[in-house]
DNA sequence: CATTTCATGTAATCCGTTACATGATTCC
DNA sequence: GGAATCATGTAACGGATTACATGAAATG
């Protein structure tokens, strides 16, 4: 069977989307977007950015052009193009897949049993200080994008420079409600095993 | 710089675990606990639990016996050592990562300007069935495995045989806190999009 | 009669991560 | 002086997924 000519992933996608939204960008800067609060959607290295940005461009979806810097690396910037607005826009319409969790402290939790009882109540107790870390920073993304449950927000419009956007502010709200359950799960976890053990 | 002689990852580990939970145990059968609930913490495919165990043999950290059967193919029982044991406990004891999430309706809704109104609006839809489903089976389990938040269920032991297990109680009740959450962004999302768009 | 279940495995590809590579500048 | 930032890439390796493979028995 012949190799499809034209193969794209979520990445791919994710990649071409961030284009869409925030126009002409460097993947240094696409990389910087991804690491925003955007995890809870989907994850980037740079290496990966690099190669899907030349994807896209074999693909005729994004165009390149060299901007020349004095002091710093030349940066190459992408823009998509008209195919790829078509292209991003039949690839949101199809059905996705079921979210993907995998957490290295939920498989330890239910082996609790197997080492001393101090051990896991170690672990949540460390991964309750990280996830406190998070939910704060996420909360000063919502701010940056605009809460999305008030209606002002959906009424002002999504511009290439601007970080208002309430579709990326659901998306935040999610990354909240996500650190929000994780936070309440972990304490009572740790209740649950100081209460019941020793 | 030579290969380290043991080599073991996120996945030897958890098939190493469910070995000391379960007992002895096919790959075939693995599989299925693997499927049931435990998705929230790692997922498995059945080619991986038959590599994993056949490095736990090589490790000495389980042992093999192939039991014949008449009517269907011979099972290959696998059971824990002590040494195993050991690893397990030893791994337990190590620091966590973060849980890493992908979901591409997340990354379908931030990009969700890009594309029809009623396009987003149907993922949407479509995912709060799926996830309603997931609910079900989630409570379901959590009757299997005993309410951890009771605690009767931390003063019965955990035996190999049984199903009742407040450590795996714990996890069930992350899916089900997890799905709870899902669903109401999921329905707040679908609110809000009807509410400000047309 | 067709699908699902039982039961184990191999092979190929894929996607993602990590490490390697470069080099100037700015910040502490 | 050393670390971090800016900026882009290549190469190697890695675990995870998917497809391929077999075959009898039970289920509907």
């Amino acid at each position: 069977m012949p190799r499809k000519a034209q193969e794209a992933y979520t990445i791919t996608y994710a990649v071409l989307g961030f284009l869409a939204r925030w126009g002409a960008t460097s993947g240094y800067d696409l990389k910087r977007r991804f690491d925003q609060g955007m995890g809870y959607a989907w994850e980037a290295t740079h290496s990966q950015i690099y190669n899907e940005l030349r994807r896209l461009k074999r693909y005729g979806w994004a165009e390149m052009e060299t901007e020349e810097q004095d002091t710093r690396p030349d940066r190459k910037v992408y823009h998509i193009t008209e195919q790829g607005q078509e292209a991003l826009s039949a690839w949101l319409g199809q059905p996705v897949g079921l979210p993907r969790l995998r957490d290295e402290l939920a498989l330890k939790t239910m082996l609790g049993a197997f080492a001393p009882e101090k051990t896991l109540l170690q672990n949540l107790q460390a991964a309750a200080l990280v996830h406190e870390q998070r939910l704060a920073e996420l909360q000063q993304e919502l701010e940056d994008h605009g809460d999305p449950a008030e209606a002002s927000a959906w009424q002002q419009p999504i511009e290439n420079g601007k970080t208002h956007d309430p579709y990326i502010g659901l998306v935040v709200q999610f990354g909240v409600r996500f650190e929000t359950m994780y936070l309440a799960w972990l304490h009572e976890s740790i209740a649950l095993l100081e209460a019941n053990l020793k």
